[in-house]
DNA sequence: AATATCCGTATTTTT
DNA sequence: TACGGATATT
């Protein structure tokens, strides 16, 4: 039998792991061991004998959950550990109405509509009830959809939502109810459910008198991480197994909190002990950071406007300041980046022990650019918006009506594929298919599929092949493997997408990507709903040979970084307008959150902080002209520059450039080699 | 009714 | 850039 010996850890780690509270909050700050200290907790619970199936680990990212589980079960070697019931608020959700659907009027087979889906139906709604030609124009697809998902996630009603979170919108408050109302409908109709209804029906399933004790029946402990990321809906669920006799374990920090921007509240985990007369252990003690990288940060969050009134201790006293970079330019950002990452490979740090950290996506596109061009290996983390193109929602909705039928939105998207069929002539086969009509509960033989495989379709006949290609992917679908169904789907794009993308080759690569992810998901039922709920988050999980590099650098945006640590960490971009980002600063709360944003960042470094900022920016990022602007410093960064060491990068200087051994350099002396032979 | 073409504008984080 | 929207053309 294993010990918690096993987890050598402290005193309060020890009594978080091994408290025997009905209710238990767990203050983790940064670096306090938190995850080690969670699943020390989940081992202490299944050795104390209690079943693993019947622990519910909520996590952040499922990726989370994963390497929680793995991580537990390497250090006490118990098999059992991987048994425990993990995931993400919304799998976990999914998982549980597949079962228990029909309670809340699901069929087999719903939908989960992505965030562009559901902007998508929001988009349908405002068209058909005549807001899209109104003489004031009337809030656009996304910014509805924003609305209502504030609406779900925050529990406030519509009026107040706007008056606090989209003012402008104010006068549309009767209209946006009818839009709201016309979507919950269609969502119904078409068996689909968008992410802010997974939480809802959980929630009402949880909290309702015949399902929710069965449902609470199933579970005897509930732990939580990044509790302070949560929304009402999560901590409502949370509750209601409380209350149902469930021990509910929660951990957090309230200084990264970060995702307020999607509903979560800070007041969650502050409210806690109270709302579930919970004992609160409190872990300050930093394990990863040296303390001036600390004390920096320390003083950043004591700018805060909420006080969390609790200051990280280093274990490790020593160590170097962090250091403050001013960059002429970006070009000068990357350059000094590269040199610091190699120089650190060249003192024993491996790059995937180092990270560029961002506050947006594209922040990193020019020192990709330079990473490249030194042959410097790297993988990014989070940004990216493969699911948002156009062809792999072609693939998602093509795979999509196998399951739903009834899915209107992936009708609608499949049949405009077709040459010479647009918005109308796609309206109009729907109508002739019965989409719309059929509910899932009728009988099979009368769905919109089964009529699509026999009934002559309204299309022009330059589209008839392509119809006939189209029906083959579904013929004895749910009889064919996996690998067989992709390659029917390749051969229906390809004589489809040329039409519509002008890199239709690239894009039938990717399905052949998709169809690996596919088989490595075992089902397709799995694939789409995985997708769609947990999609890729980094570059290598879509690279097609995942062995090319085994060393390589991270690059992340600050929101996917969380919970990560790295020996060296870069933060790029750390100008006013970047960090904070412009777009947040529309209320004090936003500013707060970046301010937290920036304090998750500096936090990640173990030994090494580099905090770099460009002076010159580029006014338009996408044109070919040169005009400029000065940038300046980020605003949290002022008050406490004093606790990091000032440098100056110096100019990019072609002749100094490290270059990684077996980079791309290298070719280009090749090439300039053979350039010389052949001459 | 679909599509070709042009113009203007957006600018974030993620389940 | 790249996409949506408006206008002109097939």
């Amino acid at each position: 039998m294993h010990t918690l010996v096993d987890w050598d850890l402290d005193a309060e780690q020890h009594q978080a792991a091994t408290a025997d509270a009905t209710a238990l909050l767990v203050i983790a700050g940064a670096g306090s061991g938190k995850t080690r200290t969670l699943v020390a907790r989940v081992a202490h619970l299944v050795h104390g004998g209690v079943q693993p199936e019947r622990i519910l680990l909520l996590t952040f990212t499922r990726r989370a959950a994963a390497e929680m589980l793995s991580r537990a079960g390497q250090v006490t070697g118990d098999e059992r550990l991987r048994r425990v019931n993990g995931g993400t608020f919304h799998s976990v959700a999914h998982r549980l109405l597949q079962r228990e659907g029909g309670a809340v009027g699901l069929h087999p087979g719903f939908t989960v509509l992505d965030e562009a889906d559901t902007a998508d139906l929001y988009g349908l709604a405002r068209q058909e009830l005549g807001l899209a030609e109104a003489s004031v124009r009337f809030p656009k697809k996304e910014t509805v959809a924003a609305i209502a998902s504030r609406v779900a996630n925050t529990g406030t009603g519509l009026t107040d939502t706007l008056d606090r979170s989209f003012p402008w919108c104010r006068d549309h408050a009767d209209p946006l109810r009818e839009v709201l109302r016309h979507v919950r409908d269609r969502k119904r109709a078409n068996n689909a459910v968008d992410f802010d209804d997974l939480l809802l029906y959980w929630r009402l399933l949880v909290t309702d008198d015949v399902h929710g004790p069965r449902l609470a029946g199933d579970v005897d402990h509930v732990l939580v991480d990044e509790y302070q990321d949560t929304n009402v809906a999560q901590a409502d669920i949370v509750a209601a197994y409380a209350e149902r006799g469930v021990d509910v374990t929660v951990v957090g920090d309230d200084a990264q909190s970060i995702y307020g921007f999607r509903g979560a509240t800070i007041d969650n985990i502050l409210s806690f002990p109270d709302r579930f007369a919970a004992d609160v252990v409190t872990l300050e003690r930093n394990y990863r950071s040296v303390q001036p990288i600390l004390d920096a940060s320390n003083r950043l969050m004591g700018q805060a406007l909420r006080r969390h009134g609790k200051d990280l201790h280093a274990d490790r006293p020593d160590g170097v300041q962090p250091v403050l970079v001013t960059c002429g330019d970006e070009a000068e950002q990357s350059a000094y980046v590269c040199d610091q990452v190699l120089a650190a490979r060249e003192r024993g740090v491996a790059l995937r022990e180092q990270a560029v950290l961002f506050r947006t996506g594209h922040h990193s596109d020019a020192l990709e650019l330079e990473l490249a061009r030194r042959g410097i290996p790297f993988r990014k983390f989070g940004g990216l918006k493969f699911l948002e193109t156009a062809h792999v929602k072609d693939v998602m909705a093509a795979l999509r009506l196998l399951d739903n039928p009834a899915d209107e939105l992936a009708w609608h998207r499949v049949l405009r594929r077709l040459d010479g069929v647009g918005p109308a002539r796609a309206r109009a086969v729907q109508d002739v298919l019965g989409v719309g009509r059929w509910r899932p509960g009728d009988p099979p033989a009368t769905s919109p599929l089964a009529r699509f495989r026999t009934v002559d379709l309204p299309v022009p006949p330059t589209a008839a092949s392509q119809a006939d290609l189209l029906r083959a992917v579904y013929e004895g679908a749910d009889d064919v493997a996996l690998t067989e169904q992709f390659e029917r789907l390749g051969t229906f794009f390809a004589a489809v997408w040329p039409a519509h993308y002008s890199d239709a080759p690239a894009r039938l690569a990717d399905l052949e990507r998709l169809g690996e992810l596919a088989v490595r998901a075992g089902s397709r039922q799995a694939f789409v709903a995985d997708l769609v709920l947990e999609p890729p988050s980094s570059t290598s999980d879509l690279a097609g040979d995942p062995h090319l590099d085994d060393d390589w650098l991270v690059l992340s945006t600050i929101h996917s970084a969380k919970g990560g640590e790295w020996r060296a960490v870069h933060v790029i971009h750390a100008a006013d307008g970047n960090i904070p980002s412009d777009m947040a600063l529309r209320d004090k709360e936003g500013a707060e959150e970046e301010r937290r944003l920036l304090y998750v960042a500096m936090t990640r470094a173990r030994d090494e902080l580099h905090v770099t900022f460009p002076l010159r920016y580029h006014i338009d990022r996408f044109g070919t002209s040169s005009r400029h602007g000065y940038a300046q410093l980020s605003r949290f960064l002022t008050p406490i520059a004093d606790h990091f060491t000032k440098v100056a990068a110096t100019p990019d200087n072609e002749v100094d450039d490290v270059v990684m051994a077996g980079g791309r350099q290298i070719t280009s002396v090749d090439k300039a080699l053979e350039s010389l032979w052949t001459s």
